[in-house]
DNA sequence: TTATAACCGAACACATTGTTCCGAAACAAG
DNA sequence: CTTGTTTCGGAACAATGTGTTCGGTTATAA
C-alpha cells in the first residue's frame, strides 16, 4: 500500500543557471518544455492584464490549461515563475565586461534598445505592474556593474569606499527609475534619448567627484 | 427583527487631510484613539519582525489585542493601516516651498535630518520590508516638488518638456535610492553626508544640462 | 511495442479575508 | 450616579486561495 514511486516531473535536465543563481532546466521531454512554456506565458498575460500581486495561482493553471499538481510539480511558487522566465532576460544583464576601457557607463545604451525590443515582456517583469522581486535583482547585478566600472576608470585610493558605495547607488537609483517609467510608458523616448539624459545626469557629478 | 440602528465606530470626528488625500480623524472617545493606535503600533512592530507582505490581519488583531470586527470597523484593510501611520511622517513631505531662491534641491538635508529622528518608523515605512507603496507616493510626491523646483530656477524655454521629465525622474531616483539604502541601514553615513553625496553627483549633470 | 514518466482532476486540510450579530463594557452628558 | 449611546470582544460564517495527495489516463522516448 505504500507508494514507494517517487512521483517527480522534469527528471532528466541539464543543468543551467538563471541570473538569481537558481538551477533551471532545460528538458528533453516535449510535454515539460510546453508546460514550463505554457505556464510561463500565462504568467505574463495575467501580469500585463490585473498586476502581478493580483494573480493567483489558479488563475495561471486556468489560463494555461494545467492541472494543479501538475503545476506545482513544476514550480514551488507564483514567483518561481516569476523568475524562471528571466532566463530570456538574462542575457542583458550578463553583457557589460567591465574592464573594458572606454566612456562610463557603456551598458546604459544596449540595455534600453534591448529592453526595446522585447517591450513586453520587460514591460510585465520590469514594470509597476510586474513584482518588485525582479527590479530588486537587476538594482543589485547592476549595482556591482557599476561599481567595477568606477573602480576601474579611477584609482581606487581616490575616494574613500563608503563615499563610493553613495554613488553608485545614486547612479543605480537614476539608472532604474528612467528604466521603470520608461518601461511602463510613463516616458516616451527613443533608447538613444533614455541613454543621453541618463549620462547628461550622472556623468559630470561623477567626474567632478573624481577631480578628472 | 430587523436591525435598523447604524453600526458605525468613529463618529463624532474632525476631518484632517494626510499626504495621500484620505481624510484621517482625531477621535474623542478614548476608545477609539487607544484601539487606532495599538493596532498603527502593531503593524509598526509587524512590519520590523517580518515584513509588510508577511503580515496578516489576524498577526494585526493579536497583536494589538483587538476583536476582529473592531479591525474592521476602522480599517478597511493592512493597507489602511500602513496608510494612517503616514500622518505622523506627513509633515516631512509638506516642507519645501518651491519657489524660494537658493540652492537646488533644498528639501534633501531637512529630509534626511527628519527621517534620522524618525528612525524605527521611517524604517517600517520606508525601507525594503515595508510595502512599496508608501514610496511609490513619496516618490511621486518628490516629483512635483523637484519639478517646480527646477522651473523656477531655470527659464522654462531653455529645455523641451520630456527631457525636463526624464531630468526630474533620474535625481528623484537618485535620490530614493539613497533614502531606501539609508533606512535600511545598508549605507552609514550622517544625514549631511547623505545630502552632500546626492548633491554631489545630480547637481552639476542638472546645471550643466540647463548651461548655466 | 513497451516501460516510464508526465499529466489531469478531484479531494483534502489549512490559512486568510471580510461580514454579521449580540451581549458586555466603556463612555459622555446631565 | 444614572442613563442613553457608542464601542468592544469574540464566535460563527461564507468565500477564496494555497499546497499536497493519489489513482487513473495519456504522451513520450527508446
Amino acid at each position: 500500500m505504500v507508494n514507494k514511486q517517487i512521483r517527480r516531473a522534469v527528471p532528466y535536465w541539464t543543468e543551467v543557471e538563471d541570473v538569481f543563481g537558481n538551477s533551471r532546466r532545460g528538458s528533453s521531454d516535449r510535454r515539460v518544455r510546453r508546460t514550463r512554456k505554457a505556464v510561463q506565458q500565462a504568467l505574463v498575460e495575467l501580469i500585463l492584464e490585473k498586476g502581478y500581486e493580483a494573480v493567483t495561482v489558479t488563475d495561471l493553471i486556468n489560463r494555461a490549461n494545467v492541472g494543479r499538481s501538475t503545476f506545482y510539480a513544476h514550480f514551488t511558487d507564483k514567483q518561481d515563475v516569476l523568475f524562471s522566465n528571466l532566463d530570456e532576460l538574462s542575457s542583458l544583464l550578463r553583457l557589460a565586461p567591465a574592464s573594458r576601457p572606454g566612456p562610463l557607463f557603456a551598458f546604459s545604451l544596449p540595455m534600453f534598445e534591448h529592453l526595446h525590443e522585447q517591450r513586453r515582456l520587460a514591460r510585465a517583469l520590469l514594470g509597476r505592474r510586474g513584482g518588485s522581486a525582479v527590479m530588486a535583482r537587476g538594482e543589485q547585478i547592476l549595482a556591482t556593474i557599476v561599481r567595477d566600472e568606477l573602480l576601474a576608470a579611477f584609482p581606487p585610493r581616490s575616494t574613500p569606499p563608503d563615499s563610493l558605495d553613495l554613488m553608485v547607488t545614486c547612479v543605480v537609483g537614476a539608472f532604474m527609475a528612467l528604466l521603470r517609467k520608461w518601461v511602463d510608458g510613463e516616458l516616451t523616448a527613443t533608447p538613444a534619448e533614455m541613454d543621453a539624459a541618463f549620462r547628461a545626469v550622472v556623468t559630470p557629478g561623477v567626474e567632478i567627484a573624481f577631480r578628472r
